[in-house]
DNA sequence: TTGAAAGCGCTAACAA
DNA sequence: TTGTTAGCGCTTTCAA
């Protein structure tokens, strides 16, 4: 038997009609509350299944004040970020800890100017009961565009203004980026090395990159600056800054580079100038990302940051928001492979 | 001056109360409509700033049924997708058209089987209105779940059902897979080369795959069955299918990668292994992303896809439904560079 | 256990 | 050019 509503979109009303009840008993069926007989239940159902009826999620909203949707923020710069496994592991643990929530995911990237309005106007306007906010830069913009609104937003990466200002008191979780360049620079110590050379990322561009470099400083604060170079977070950009070192040092014993990416593209430079990892240069990475440090030659040793976890920490701050400024920083711990 | 709306979110009404006119001339006024008094329009937009009023889009929405967001729907399998740089300039693609119509895209992923149910929840919802479907394997059950959409649906590659079924026609936008590896092969032959082997994409997972293996055959029915090796689009496969070709024919003189990807890898091969590029073995890839072609050694001569203007297409045509069946294959051709 | 009725915040005829 | 009015499709008191 199947009904109609003359091509219109069933709606709760034609439900009710046909089941032969009030609107008020569907919606009882349709939120699963517990005071309606069983037998009418069944009917509604039938009825449901048989018109296709999907519920208006803009009326119910419009009530209920709730969406189920969560929004994801990111920045896509051409060509960077979605080439960034780091970014692909936080996604999947915010998805599917918000999974878990039964709450859909929606991700929203920022790119060219006009982005930004059209974003904030999004969250804004009420399609989302949160939003999670990824590596936006310091002094982005998006930063103070959230300040008004009126859902719970939680930042990943420390959230900073470009003067210095303080955002209002939003969430953020990050994992110990100076902690854990602190533990790769020591075990290079220990591991008796003298010149310790560094490949940072952009750090005038990213506070991770900065607090990878603070904790190189931390345990090694004479270091001379020619030890010191200055690359992208990509491969690429991992191999010619291991170039650069070695023109300007020769001598140099060990690498730590900021991330696992940059570590395979030292390793790769090391390669072809014929040093031997870690004989010659020892070599830690920093994420642990083991598509990367698990495939390179020899293996990378690494700090180790759950990426994944990081994610799902993001998405159940949103939704447990007890403590009046519930941030974290994740911890980090050093794996040792075969390069360090 | 600042108004108060005791805690609450500002209305329409509350709006239209401080600006001393009616709901619906603030309505005007939000919505551009002509019809209003300049004095009047400036009022309206003075007490909207200053009270900081956001429409609330589930109730506009519930009269306009219009959301003013497309949803953009892939599969994120682990380590995969988001690492696809295709993917990346496909996506780019669709958000900037769809900007151009000031619609908001939204991402949402499918990974695990829980999400097919709430996105496709999702999607029937009304939250969006339309869907770009991407990358989905032939016989993904999302395929079917569109059927009952009542919003429109533009597929990325042909949307096949498991059984060999129909879906209903939705749109479809596709590159020339076929042409386009004809052209490479034919190139290859024309260049004198006579054993011509090629390394595809997962063909039993993918169209683009299988299609490119056709066009391989239809240039060269008679090429043996040792001379094709199936790999993944990954670089590291096409490097390991590249070996296994040169293990079994060391005499081959051609190879036709069915992505850039992989072409790199294969190119990584032949290095390794001692062979010339493209004296000994010519080396043709496919899609012509420049982050990849360009930067091979010898640079990669491939068949070129405009993939950003597929992803605008997709876009225009969710929204110019003006013909019955509005799909469309995008041509491909030939960039010469260094490698064949 | 069920129904009646009000109202969420907005747009869109229709009148004025 | 502006205001009045009637919904959009749902949830949620409150009564029955």
């Amino acid at each position: 038997m199947t009904r109609r509503t003359h091509g219109r979109r069933p709606t709760l009303e034609d439900v009710a009609r046909y089941s032969g009840v009030s609107r008020s008993t569907v919606s009882r069926v349709i939120n699963g509350e517990p005071r309606v007989r069983a037998e009418v239940v069944e009917q509604v159902r039938r009825v449901i299944a048989d018109l296709g009826y999907v519920p208006n999620q803009a009326a119910r909203q419009l009530v209920t004040h709730r969406t189920n949707a969560v929004a994801v923020v990111a920045p896509q710069p051409q060509n960077r970020l979605f080439l960034d496994p780091f970014f692909d592991c936080l996604l999947r643990g915010v998805r599917r800890e918000l999974a878990g929530y039964g709450a859909q995911a929606v991700l929203l990237f920022l790119d060219e100017p006009d982005d930004y309005t059209r974003v904030a106007d999004y969250l804004a306007g009420g399609h989302v009961d949160g939003a999670v906010l990824f590596a936006l830069h310091p002094g982005d913009r998006l930063h103070e565009m959230t300040d008004r609104l009126d859902i719970p937003v939680v930042f990943g990466g420390r959230p900073l203004l470009r003067d210095g200002g303080t955002v209002r008191a939003h969430a953020c979780v990050d994992g110990d980026n100076r902690g854990g360049a602190r533990q790769a620079v020591q075990h290079l110590v220990a591991l008796g090395r003298t010149r310790v050379a560094t490949v940072t990322g952009p750090y005038d561009q990213e506070h991770s990159a900065a607090d990878r470099l603070a904790g190189y400083r931390d345990v090694l604060p004479d270091a001379p600056p020619e030890l010191t170079e200055r690359a992208d977070y990509t491969q690429q950009g991992g191999a010619d800054a291991m170039a650069a070192l070695l023109d300007r040092r020769p001598d140099l014993d060990a690498v730590f580079a900021a991330s696992d990416l940059m570590a395979s593209g030292v390793l790769r430079t090391l390669r072809e100038r014929g040093r031997r990892v870690p004989e010659d240069v020892a070599v830690i990475g920093f994420d642990d990302l083991t598509a990367i440090a698990e495939a390179t030659d020899p293996l990378l040793t690494t700090v180790h940051q759950d990426v994944e976890e990081m994610g799902r920490l993001m998405a159940r701050l949103l939704f447990e928001r007890t403590t009046e400024l519930p941030s974290a920083i994740v911890p980090t711990r050093l794996v040792r492979r075969a390069s360090a």
